[in-house]
DNA sequence: TGATTTGTCCTACAATGTGATAGTAATGGA
DNA sequence: TCCATTACTATCACATTGTAGGACAAATCA
């Protein structure tokens, strides 16, 4: 886990949303559904992967192996879970939006 | 103008918001400041023009220069206003967000 | 066994984010 | 008048994020 900066990009808000949104099973595939499904827009898996290891690297997620299941090819599956330190960033990520937001002349 | 893609970064977003909230007189220095008070992070300026260059180039932003003032050090300004297709790339992004908090387990 | 399915992970490159630093035009005062 | 100072914009080079395209792994089914 390295020092992580004080903020997350794009892509990386996505995923960790996704994480607390989906909860309890949020793994790869599910994961990967719930931003396409949000976003309108196609992620490759490896795009996924490559950041959720990132946000490990940082702290920002945990993950730990399930058991593999009974269904045909249900190889065991990586589970994703936000750590507190990614919660407040994204938590800081929307208050500085809602801030320029509150600025007399916004609009949008 | 190059044709953008159909989401925006972190940073970009940030100055795309701080340039609507600033309104009329929108210019470096005053979206700079705007940006560092609703983050709480300090910002190079560097980092600021590279991005509204950018936005420019991508079609988001535009710019023209204002007539030097009176005060001292009163140089040209360059002001900027967010284009169509900059506010519509800003509500994309919101709306990705709100659907993913709004999944079931969704606590944040 | 081997084809098929569900999943994860790696590699290489493109785009975005950043500090450091330079440059430009105006003012004010010795 | 000329130079220090001020207000601002711009460029460079490098770090970090974002991404596609496969490769790889393990389980099932026939």
């Amino acid at each position: 886990m390295k020092k992580s900066k004080d903020y997350i990009g794009e892509f990386e808000e996505l995923v960790l949303l996704a994480i607390v949104g989906v909860g309890q099973g949020a793994y790869g595939v599910s994961i990967h559904e719930a931003i396409e499904d949000a976003s309108n827009r196609s992620i490759s898996t490896g795009a996924l992967y490559t950041t959720l290891s990132r946000l490990e690297d940082k702290g920002l997620v945990r993950s730990w192996e399930g058991e593999p299941t009974s269904e045909r090819g249900g190889r065991v599956k990586r589970y994703y879970k936000v750590e507190a330190a990614g919660k407040k960033l994204l938590m800081e990520a929307e208050a500085s939006r809602r801030k320029l937001r509150g600025l007399k002349s916004a609009t949008i």
